[in-house]
DNA sequence: CATGAATGAGACTTCATTCAT
DNA sequence: GATGAATGAAGTCTCATTCAT
């Protein structure tokens, strides 16, 4: 019971989905095939075939997936009394910061990807997403340099998280300080108004 | 000017450019096609290699011609007395904001695919330009939370050019508001030292 | 007549075929996969090799099921004292259109795939069955023109029988007077002996 | 000038349409493959994809170039005086049998293919241009027997062309008897009105 | 300056089939 | 009686690139 090939029993399709995000992730999603997912996994390209009905729903399986908690985010703050206090968008910010802290790898192929994102079906999806997220912090009728920095907000966090690769310093450290700049952003778009 | 047909002299190289770029930024660069691009142009693919030898030679000499004011910008800043004041580092992200302003369209494509770029010979040239920037930017020795602010100075001038299309309002009022809150990131990571 | 859901007892292999053939005269052999079938009958494809041992074996299985019509009138034809009398011809036409509106779908089938009967086993069979039909049904000596009138005449009720689906009118009245004009035409190829 | 290596000059695209439509013919649409083509003219694959955009691409060019006679006789038929007088339905068969005698192998891939033909684009206009001709050869307001008659008249041409390879008769011969045969058939069509 | 013709590599995808369970 | 998982072969098609003319 205890197997003769190592980790092959019913797990193949999280395999997949596994290599498929570091090489999609790694290399960009054109320039990965299907081959070579497959040679990586020692199994047929066919046998992908069976487990995805093509190359873009893998992706679209991790998206899925992984970004269930930032679904629950905007559902979450879409309940609270409208339009968020300070205090609720801070709350909001925080979340964020860790749920994209739980999906790195699909953040980080969202980034290097987005040409290629937006002829994805999921790349509409996940824009939409987003750009509920700037609907629920942005302060509706200020000006247009306090808009700015809740959109600048929301991206410092994603570069935090992004560069932690190219910084030397420790990737938790990175993340608090991107959030605690995107904390500091919002609360003076909010001082001004 | 004599000619019969308007706008086809001996610039043919330039228009392969021109519409290259247009497909590159829109479509991503694995995505557009040689013959796409000459289809569009209503040549041969065979004509594109009469004026360049590769695919990647069509990208590598739209970077170089287009950001020279970039490099000539660092090595203008490299010749300034180091480290830079907190004016001088104004002057520069100014400058920047006007530099990036003059070539958007190909900063879109850097950003959107950042994945091919890593491949591209021209992209470690391109990631080699930011990180003197940042180096020259950023507050060497100060805490995390400042480096970070420097970083997101000059990405939130990017995103602020990328996000000109889908914000309503007028480009280079965008560009200002996002220059302003680059200026007071920068500010900040100066005055908390 | 007790299970639960409606015919599925041990009738599997029986709505194979039906499936199968419905699916093979509408889209043609080789363009309906194994997938396909399996998908309608919401089996997996696995199912279908337990009841037949390939592809091939599902076609044959339904010619030799549907067939036995046919065959059992040119074996009575065959015990009959030759060569034929006008009126046995007309005997053997009058059964052979009642034995063909008995299978419409396996003859649409066989019509409209000719180029994969030729390939498959029971191509021959079936090929060598209407040649002795026709062989019955000639006039072994006559001129070029009544023999050509005897192939007419059983090509005019396959004809007849296909065509009542891009006819308005009713399947049995066109099936009688394609007869009709087939006995006709066989009449005449006796005439003018 | 009598070039090195044979028949290669700018013959390619006929080449490639001539070897086509034999295998076409021969084994059936679906079941030859563009490798199999290109190998027989000793080219790769990705030559056959420079003069035609696809696989149906090239069956569409062969009906294109193939069918023109046919074509140019419904429009002469359609420019006589309507209905049509017994005569000149005649006139009409003595074309139609010269134009499907131009080209066979075409026919007899219609006849053998007509599931493919469903799905192929030109199989839509084939179709229109046969109930055309029925449509112009028919007895319009007669009695059912007599609109089956006409049908069969051309059927019985198109038959008549197709087993000539199974006769062991002269081809010219008959298709002069099926020619006969269908003149009888719609010249009945009339009497009995 | 540019084209017409072709190539070789490789992409995604589908298929009939197998076999342990 | 049937499934889940996988395979190997083959399919259509696209791409960057080359070269004689």
């Amino acid at each position: 019971m205890s197997s003769s090939s190592p980790q092959r029993r019913g797990n193949t399709r999280q395999r997949i989905q596994d290599v498929a995000l570091e090489l999609f992730a790694e290399q960009g999603y054109e320039k990965t095939s299907l081959r070579e997912i497959a040679e990586r996994l020692e199994v047929t390209k066919a046998a992908l075939y069976y487990h995805f009905k093509t190359k873009e729903d893998i992706i679209i399986s991790l998206f899925e997936d992984l970004t269930r908690p930032i679904d629950e985010l905007i559902e979450w703050a879409d309940e609270q009394p409208q339009p968020l206090t300070l205090e609720m968008k801070k709350e909001v910010l925080r979340r964020y910061s860790e749920a994209v802290a739980g999906c790195v790898p699909l953040f980080r192929f969202m980034q290097e990807n987005q040409a290629t994102m937006r002829e994805l079906s999921i790349g509409e999806t996940m824009k939409q997403r987003l750009f509920r997220l700037v609907g629920l912090v942005r302060t509706e009728d200020g000006p247009l340099v306090d808009q700015v920095r809740c959109v600048s907000a929301l991206f410092t966090m994603h570069a935090g998280m992004m560069f932690l690769q190219h910084m030397d310093s420790d990737p938790e450290q990175t993340r608090q300080a991107a959030l605690e700049v995107a904390m500091d952003l919002i609360t003076q778009a909010h001082h001004e108004k």
